[in-house]
DNA sequence: AGGAAGATCTACT
DNA sequence: GTAGATCTTCCTA
């Protein structure tokens, strides 16, 4: 993978969200950690929208914290769950609000890298869940806001990888109040999906 | 100022 | 299958 590949536009984050989320499965994360460059396949996502979606963090209005899911799609939005960082994406429609939150990862390149930030050598154990991924990838708060349609950045979302493969859809996982439409989205049968 | 909840993970059984 | 770790944000006082 070349570090200077160039990221997926911010036209392709100004969607609806449900249809970012299904899109964006397949593509590539490119994190560049000091000199490594660590990359990752996005086989799992889920849709999060505002003030209709109960389970969102944008369900109780703007907040310092959320600000990115109301603003410009295309930024990261990353908080942090019993002490583990989430790494959304902000991707919505003009005048809405939403962003997805990435699953899972397929590793590809600089494992043993992300095995350090993990403290775990087995493979489908690296990146095969919400939290798993930030922490091998080395997302913290720091990454919070980070526009990933910039060439130069740290962390960004190419188009690169495969074309033919299926997807499944299932309902959000560990959402107490769920919408009844089917938020969730996966590659069909990949093995670092997270369930 | 303090308590409770949560889009999770690991380590048990 | 379930308990416990652990921390940020929100809610109430």
């Amino acid at each position: 993978m070349d570090a200077g590949a160039v990221p997926l536009e911010r036209s392709f984050y100004r969607r609806d969200t449900a249809v970012v989320a299904q899109e964006l499965l397949g593509k590539t994360i490119v994190r560049r950690q000091d000199q490594q460059v660590l990359t990752g396949r996005i086989v799992e996502t889920e849709a999060y929208y505002g003030d209709k979606d109960p389970a969102s963090r944008a369900y109780r209005g703007r907040k310092n914290y959320n600000s990115p899911m109301f603003d410009d799609p295309g930024r990261l939005f990353v908080y942090m769950v019993h002490s583990w960082w989430l790494l959304n994406i902000a991707a919505h429609e003009l005048g809405e609000v939403g962003a997805v939150l990435i699953r899972a990862l397929e590793p590809i390149e600089g494992i043993p890298v992300m095995e350090d930030n993990r403290g775990v050598t087995d493979l489908h154990n690296l990146t095969s869940g919400p939290g798993k991924l930030t922490k091998a990838l080395n997302v913290t708060k720091d990454l919070h806001g980070l526009d990933v349609t910039e060439g130069s950045a740290e962390l960004k979302i190419v188009d690169e990888g495969p074309e033919d493969f299926q997807t499944a859809t299932s309902h959000r996982i560990g959402v107490t109040r769920d919408l009844p439409r089917k938020l969730r989205f996966y590659v069909k049968g990949n093995r670092f999906v997270s369930r």
